[in-house]
DNA sequence: TTGATTTTGAAATTCAATATCAATTATAGC
DNA sequence: GCTATAATTGATATTGAATTTCAAAATCAA
């Protein structure tokens, strides 16, 4: 069992939420698929492993995973909300191209640390946070 | 005439488009407003001033607005895109409180600059950005 | 095993964002 | 000032992601 299906298990259990087969399921695939997914996108890939897991059970399941810290909402500006899980990955911020829609993920420890410095500044617990920075990228220069 | 007006007049030259009586009222009362405000909200207080604008107008000239750098799309997470002007203000996050709704602006020149060195280090020519960091505030713990 | 409680998935609903389009308006060139 | 051309407008319709609903099914503590 990998730590995160372990992190959610403890995250339901604190909720006294039920562990499911879809869920184990959802959070199973996630964690193998190094995407930005959207629920579609996220639903589509497990509709295969069990067919008769539906949209909602996904949206429902996402969004669980985020309040348990393993999937981090991301915006690509494209109108869709999309997730990443964060099994082996640092923190990273994004930086999506505005011509190729592509996006880099671009890793600086220091301006985490500065944020959590800010966040103490002002009082204030950080429980997650979005940071994308939008422009044009190396190739569509 | 304010500067904001000057920079919006440069860029609809620019995009060859018009600057009409709308676009002038619309911005007016932006640069007025000390909130952030979703199309609806600015709608609301454009209406006041001249009836005839429609909330279509107002969406494409925030639209417009954005584009021109003049405003910054902010996202307090409850679903509706929100604007705030720049004029007057320096660059800042926004610390959305989950709890109560709140959002401080906070301020961090050093955030900024390594932004600014992350892009480069990426040939990536930063355009805009977006930073809001989720948790709880001071009042609400 | 039981029973209270949660979960599920299909479908319906919501609602912000965006497109449509005929009427109106801005502006460059005469 | 006029005219032609292209952009703009606002009411309305449409889209589509996000969310809710609800009856049937599944979980799990006792």
């Amino acid at each position: 069992m990998s730590g995160e299906m372990g992190m959610f298990i403890s995250y339901l259990k604190k909720k006294d939420l039920k562990l499911t087969d879809q869920r184990k399921i959802i959070l199973d695939v996630f964690l193998k698929t190094e995407r930005h997914l959207s629920v579609e996108d996220l639903y589509n890939i497990a509709k295969k492993k069990d067919s008769s897991i539906g949209q909602a059970t996904v949206f429902r399941t996402l969004k669980l995973l985020r309040e348990a810290d393993i999937a981090k909402e991301v915006d690509l500006g494209d109108g869709k909300t999309r997730y990443e899980h964060k099994y082996g990955h640092e923190h990273h911020d994004h930086l999506v191209c505005l011509e190729c829609g592509r996006s880099i993920e671009a890793v600086d420890s220091k301006i985490e640390r500065l944020q959590d410095g800010l966040c103490r500044k002002h009082g204030f617990l950080p429980q997650r946070h979005k940071m994308e920075i939008f422009g044009i990228c190396k190739k569509c220069r």
